[in-house]
DNA sequence: GGGTGTGAACATCTTCACAGCA
DNA sequence: TGCTGTGAAGATGTTCACACCC
């Protein structure tokens, strides 16, 4: 089946862009400031200038939403907050789960962005029974035989995964089968689960690479345009160019993941 | 040709997609794995599999940097490696410095990802007096009055910035003045740079935040379709639905950001 | 005048399907 | 026969430009 598009959209609302998504959050990050600077309102052009995306877009985004703008006037902060809230599910509360509580989990449990977002974190998990008891941002971490019982108990949908990447897929499934339904991935692996299951994935060495891919080009623009790119100064005085790349943070096709196993 | 109208985008004279070089990272992961297991030759079919992506989608990628496979065979492990490296500029070395040394900066500079593709973490920069001189794996802590010294010292054209949002924007502009033209940007905030210097940045909260939506999608496609989603109950069954995000991990040119303080 | 909302043009990305080569 | 490489179709995303309303 996995009937992919095949789906109705009972009302319209429910077409809302996958790169609409991914912006809104950061629409909600801006509009928050304005809010908390008691801001009334404010134009599609401030406010795609505080989010750094260009303005037309941002009016094309909140279209999808509905029409919240007033002509001539602009956009009622607070409302804005609260229906972006609400598009997003932030108006609910979600328990989450961190497992692999190294210095990664640590910085996510100590990172202030999740709970003023509705995120809780429910719980740290780890698999080292050193670790076990042992307070980090003020709580204390529990040992991996807990998984299953926390997962039920707290409700938790949205898990998160700081592991080695040796531990990623095991415990994925462990989370999965618990009832975890959304999981967001900072192990440097590809996750494999079943439909259904939604899967984000951070790879701080991925992003890394992508900005060198450009630093070379820069480079190789003063000298090099054909296949000779081999050596390059790194004190070459800054050149301009267009800075546009976008994309990544994909995971799961939709319908076959199969028995991979990477490292 | 060109685009007779606007400026020129970035995808010039070597024209790779963005949306391919974004891939390049997946498949040397998946590609280094192999290659640890000494597998001379894999299909697109496999290696596609290992990466997460389909096979079209893998061939087409490749298929921008060359012609590196054989027909009927399928790919040589070692040369592809070799090949993407080169094409990523992963055959160099990189150094970087990661400014801001919280949990977050502690766990970059022990992150074992970066060491092996080339990237070499040549400095720690904390603003914090007491952090000085204190080795964070295996590294010393340098205060940020030393940041413009570094950079120049060392040839840094890549900065890490896991600092609180309040204090990015200055720190990126310091690095930026110092010779710094590729940023990958961990704080809360939209950072205004020059003409010529990337940024990319990654947002922990937002990837939690898509989650949420498509969450609070898969629970709403159980009852309510209209406008009342306030309540949801946690333990739902796993319904199944389309899985597919994409996007986000851009920073868009535009200047005048506001002083946004951060959580 | 000022600024939203949006159809239509344009650009980019993905998938299909098959020709062509080992 | 098996699998790559790729033109072409299709889907998604972005930008333009202007109607329309405050």
């Amino acid at each position: 089946m996995a009937t992919g598009r095949t789906h109705r959209p009972a009302t319209r609302s429910r077409g809302i862009p996958e790169a609409t998504v991914a912006r809104l959050p950061l629409y909600l990050r801006a509009l928050t400031a304005l809010s908390e600077r008691s801001v009334p309102t404010v134009s599609s052009e401030e406010l795609a200038a505080a989010a750094g995306v260009n303005s037309a877009k941002l009016r094309k985004d909140f279209s999808y939403l509905g029409s919240y703008g007033t002509r001539g006037v602009g956009y009622d902060v607070e409302y804005l907050v609260y229906q972006i809230s609400r598009e997003l599910g932030l108006t609910q509360d979600w328990p989450v789960v961190i497992v692999g509580i190294g210095n990664l989990g640590a910085a996510l449990a100590n990172y202030g962005g999740f709970a003023s977002r509705g995120f809780r974190v429910a719980a740290l998990i780890d698999a080292d029974p050193a670790m076990a008891g042992k307070p980090v941002a003020g709580i204390p971490v529990q040992h991996t035989d807990e998984l299953e019982k926390i997962v039920q108990d707290e409700g938790v949908s949205i898990g998160v995964i700081a592991t080695p990447a040796g531990a990623a897929q095991q415990v994925c499934e462990r989370l999965v089968a618990a009832g975890v339904t959304s999981i967001l991935n900072f192990a440097p692996t590809v996750l494999s689960v079943p439909d259904g299951v939604d899967v984000r994935k951070v790879d701080l060495s991925i992003e890394l690479q992508i900005l060198a891919f450009h630093e070379q080009r820069k480079a190789g623009e003063l000298a090099a345009a054909g296949t000779a790119a081999s050596h390059q100064e790194p004190a070459v005085s800054r050149r301009s160019a267009a800075v546009d790349q976008v994309p990544v943070a994909d995971q799961g096709p939709d319908g076959d993941v199969p028995a991979v196993m990477p490292t």
